[in-house]
RNA sequence: GGGCGCGUAGCUCAGUCGGUAGAGCAACUGGCUUUUAACCAGUAGGUCCCAGGUUCGAUCCCUGGCGCGCUCACCA
């Protein structure tokens, strides 16, 4: 923070920072030294030691950057050498080295030589003469060896590398005493020096709040978190192969929509300046993806990130990933075995396994999934028809539910309040009634209800599909009861374009939407949202408070 | 937005039945050539989240605020 400029410990260290960061010299001027020496007293050492630091906004170069890191950064450029050296080093991945270096008792064929490797230093254990030190990569982590004989020009400087640093080391794969593979260096270099120093060994980062808004740390410092990303990448990589391996094409639709369709959720309104208009960011790609079938395009999907303008829980966030896909000339039963088939196929391909393990329990994902019936459910958990009004009215006042003001809202409400709980799942709920679905193709079995189903798993809802409504005097009829019914979560306006899209003549069509971010969370056991994601939306920090005013 | 909980050293946490605070790790100094939470000795580090109130005195009690977590609501 500003402090740390007006109030250094030694003239070196102030020295130190600007050397390394010339800007320091702007922050050490007028506005800084006028907001401290209004009211506080010198803080001395406190602001220097700072760990991952506490999550205060400050400018750059921060109070996180450590003044004895800053030094020995000036002592390198002192001697002429760079603490961020312009090029890095051709290194080999760790895993692999792990791998080549065998066991013990069969040492493989890398074992005993020369190898680079390039990561960040961790903790290190100095006997003096020898120190050991982790160093870690994108693949795992490997041991390195430093020794004095072995290092005899460089040994004075040791005490330059602090935990955290980015380095390159040449040196030999062997073993310790214990048997641990390890790097026995012969060179090593600084990468890039870290000012900033890591989070406690042990514990790492376990403040939730650090963790997500310091993301970029609790990657490397928290055991797991970088496994995750690791799947997550690979499971959006899988999605994309089993789809294109069936004929879809990929495809990208706007963010930006004039109308915010496709899904019953508040937008976040935007502004274009040249067009002078206002745009809403898409809440779902689902009309856009539609177009594109009336187009031709016939198989289609789009991993879409969608943004709905509502409260954050582990199961939400403000940007979220959807998986949406249409295939012309299939129904909401094809639609089903995609959805069976490719979470076999992720499950199986990401964890060697059908069987996943989340919030402690554990549900197969071998196809098929168990089929229920929306209406057979709602009688069976809430003890009377779904379009029995009376009745269920009666259950909603049971339930303390309170009225929404629209009657099939209500009974969705009972639905979930009743059954959801129920559905462990994997299953798909099936048939719902129409009035919930403006979207979706009626029944041809019975008028009330639509082919569309939900996919749940532990009780929460991971996708959502249906046999698309494709005749446009329904849709025109059905987007016109949303638009009347003044909820502040349905479209203000009828989309005319899609209508008028659909007028051209859209195939019979089914599409499916999954949640990646959820089906994330189950594939790696994840119980938050947030743990999926990289940078979770968090409110932004508050800005420093102006310094009291003198009296 | 409602309810519950939390905020003390850079990190993880104690503690003060109201008299301005401690440990381990991290940092710094010294020692150590096979450790892996290395070890041993020493040093330094705190506006106890912020603002009011009660009080001789508040980190502690009260009120308000800020931040975060959990939960409810809504959705995928």
């Amino acid at each position: 923070m500003l402090r740390i400029f007006a109030a250094p410990k030694r003239a070196l260290e102030v020295e130190a920072m600007r050397l390394a960061h010339p800007s320091a010299t702007v922050l050490a001027t007028d506005k800084a030294m006028n907001s401290f020496s209004s009211a506080r007293p010198v803080q001395g050492h406190r602001a220097w030691n700072r760990g991952v630091g506490p999550l205060s906004w400050s400018p750059a170069m921060t109070e996180l950057a450590h003044p004895d890191r800053l030094a020995k950064a000036r002592a390198m450029r002192a001697r002429g050498e760079d603490p961020f050296p312009p090029r890095g080093v051709k290194a080999e991945s760790i895993a692999e080295l792990l791998a080549g270096a065998g066991t013990l008792e069969a040492p493989g064929p890398r074992f005993g030589t020369k190898a680079t490797i390039a990561g960040r230093l961790h903790a290190q254990r100095d006997f003096g003469k020898l120190i050991f030190a982790p160093v870690q990569d994108l693949t795992g982590k490997l041991q390195i060896g430093l020794k004095r004989d072995a290092l005899e020009a460089w040994w004075p400087n040791r005490k330059e590398l602090d935990a955290g640093d980015l380095v390159g080391v040449t040196g030999e794969l062997g073993r310790t005493q214990k048997g641990e593979v390890t790097l026995w260096v012969s060179e090593i270099q600084l990468l890039s020096k870290a000012y900033a120093p890591p989070p406690e060994k042990w514990h790492g980062l376990v403040d939730v709040e650090a963790r997500y808004r310091r993301r970029y740390v609790d990657l490397w410092a928290s055991e797991g978190v970088l496994d995750v990303f690791k799947k997550r990448s690979k499971i959006v990589s899988l999605v994309r192969r089993f789809l294109e391996a069936q004929g879809y094409l990929e495809v990208e639709t706007p963010v930006l929509h004039p109308i915010a369709g496709g899904a019953t959720a508040r937008p976040f309104i935007t502004h274009h300046n040249a067009l002078d208009c206002d745009f809403y960011l898409r809440i779902a790609p689902e009309l856009y993806l539609k177009r594109c079938i009336v187009g031709g395009l016939e198989r289609v999907f789009e991993i879409a990130r969608n943004f709905r303008n509502e409260g954050i829980s582990t199961r939400h966030n403000p940007e979220f990933s959807m998986l949406e896909l249409y295939e012309a000339q299939a129904d909401y039963r094809r639609m089903m075995e995609i959805g069976e088939t490719l979470l076999e196929h992720l499950a199986r391909e990401i964890n060697g396994t059908t069987v996943v393990t989340f919030r402690g329990k554990e549900y197969d994902l071998k196809a098929p999934f168990k089929r229920e019936r929306y209406t057979e459910l709602f009688r069976r958990h809430a003890g009377c028809e779904f379009d029995d009004e009376p009745a269920v009215r009666k259950k909603a006042t049971e339930l303390g539910l309170k009225d929404p003001g629209n009657y099939w809202k209500l009974m969705n409400d009972v639905f979930e309040a009743t059954v959801e709980d129920h559905l462990t799942g994997p299953l798909f709920v099936v048939d719902y009634p129409v009035q919930i679905s403006p979207l979706a193709k009626q029944s041809p079995e019975d008028p009330r209800l639509t082919e569309r189903f939900e996919l749940f798993i532990a009780g929460m809802e991971l996708g959502n599909a249906f046999s698309e409504l494709n005749d446009p005097e329904e849709q025109e009829r059905r987007f016109r009861e949303q638009v009347a019914s003044k909820d502040p979560e349905a479209p203000g306006e009828v989309d005319i374009d899609y209508v008028q899209a659909l007028e051209y003549g859209m195939p019979p069509t089914a599409g499916f939407g999954i949640g990646i971010d959820r089906l994330v969370m189950v594939l790696t056991n994840q119980d938050s949202i947030r743990d999926v994601l990289l940078f979770p939306a968090l409110r932004p920090l508050a800005k420093e408070p102006e310094a009291p005013k003198a009296p």
